[in-house]
DNA sequence: ATAATATGATAGTAAAGCTATTATTTTTGC
DNA sequence: GCAAAAATAATAGCTTTACTATCATATTAT
């Protein structure tokens, strides 16, 4: 578990947080509070001063740890990203066949986090839902300048990109493998926001999965031509 | 043109505006400028009290016609779905070959719009910037009950819709109608976005196009078996 | 035991996101 | 052309958000 922990800071720019979370009690206690909080009232209802009341900690300590909720998400979301790469490189590592090893990796990357597999005081269920609705409001773009934007998202950048080389292993000649690369990523959450919020709009549901979906997707198109 | 607006018009729930924004000079102008303004400095820096002073009307006066900036961000992307889905419409009928047909329609919804095609007071391409970069905030939905919601994205619905039938025209076997309409849709959004703000996520550029990336998708996957 | 560091308490500020009231235009119906 | 109605403007004010600053009090490290 130490390792995995240590495993997963190191990707995560150190420019999204003031004082490193993990270095304290009141740091972890930010963080798993403002995953159960997000998900409870949304981003944008959340803020320092409800998170403060909730932890019994003070609004201007948490601003000791990170400058803004925004740079809070996207703490959460370089985390998340950062775990799921893990377990894709675990789940991926040792299986030669290039067909079965992507395979596998869409499975990871597409499943929605059902078991509790807590990591200290991250819950991944929860941290999951919130990515599913919130993240694609990390995504804000005018504030800030290429270089730190190319910063705060590198962990995510890089998962897309293993991903895009594991669909050129299966079809050197596929001349898209980023562009479905980053659609699976970005579609898989977004069937899951639909089979929530807008049912009809997708064929998920209890019997279909996006995993069952995006695998017929991305197998059919790299199919040899 | 008046039948146009006529007709897009008509799918906008009534429940997006106080007072419809069409029948007033200042309701126009609220329109026009705020779809400018989300452009130049991104929807969460947008407020009526700038939106005010930029076409020297009251600030009061626009909360008469929007109930907050959230329900003019909707009022605005339906505005802009009912406008593809009159060009889709437009550009297919007729055709008789399903695949032709379809084509014809990823096409038209996944090419960004490019020539100045303005419909009187709207600039549609700065209105597919906007919707490029920040549709997806208009998803909130934690704060609104499920019918409401349901209201706010008739015409979105519809058009996945219509994609999604068009598919199922192709191949009556495919599995996944919907889930496949609604990844171009959003798909189609994101590697625009990423094209522009996160280039190496995409093949996406000058020489390749959204459009061509998923003409291939769709028509790889749907391939009879 | 003392100095450094982390946290807490309190206060304060500017802006956002409204609502209310009253005054002034503009429109329209006769 | 005039009165009534409707739309817009001006002004004020309220609550909340998103901070920053200062000083006090713990906690920890040396």
């Amino acid at each position: 578990m130490e390792l995995l922990m240590q495993s997963l800071k190191m990707g995560i720019n150190s420019e999204l947080y003031i004082k490193d979370p993990e270095s304290s009690d009141l740091g972890k206690k930010i963080v798993e509070h403002s995953i159960s909080m997000i998900d409870e009232m949304g981003f944008e209802r959340f803020t320092f001063k409800k998170l403060g009341l909730r932890i019994k900690s003070n609004e201007s300590s948490i601003y000791r740890y990170f400058e803004n909720k925004h740079k809070l998400l996207l703490y959460l979301a370089s985390w998340y990203w950062g775990w799921l790469e893990y377990r894709m490189v675990f789940a991926t590592n040792g299986i030669s066949d290039p067909r079965e090893k992507l395979k596998k990796a869409i499975e990871v990357l597409t499943q929605n986090v059902q078991e509790d597999s807590s990591v200290s005081h991250i819950n991944e269920v929860v941290l999951n839902r919130i990515i599913v609705d919130e993240y694609s409001k990390s995504l804000l773009v005018k504030e800030v300048g290429k270089e730190k934007k190319d910063g705060y998202f590198i962990v995510y950048k890089r998962l897309v990109g293993r991903l895009g080389k594991m669909m050129e292993e299966v079809d050197k000649d596929y001349r898209y493998p980023n562009s479905l690369a980053s659609t699976v990523m970005e579609g898989a959450l977004y069937q899951y926001f639909l089979r929530e919020h807008f049912p009809s709009l997708t064929d998920c549901d209890k019997n279909i999965t996006p995993t069952e979906y995006f695998t017929d997707l991305v197998f059919s198109t790299l199919k040899k031509a």
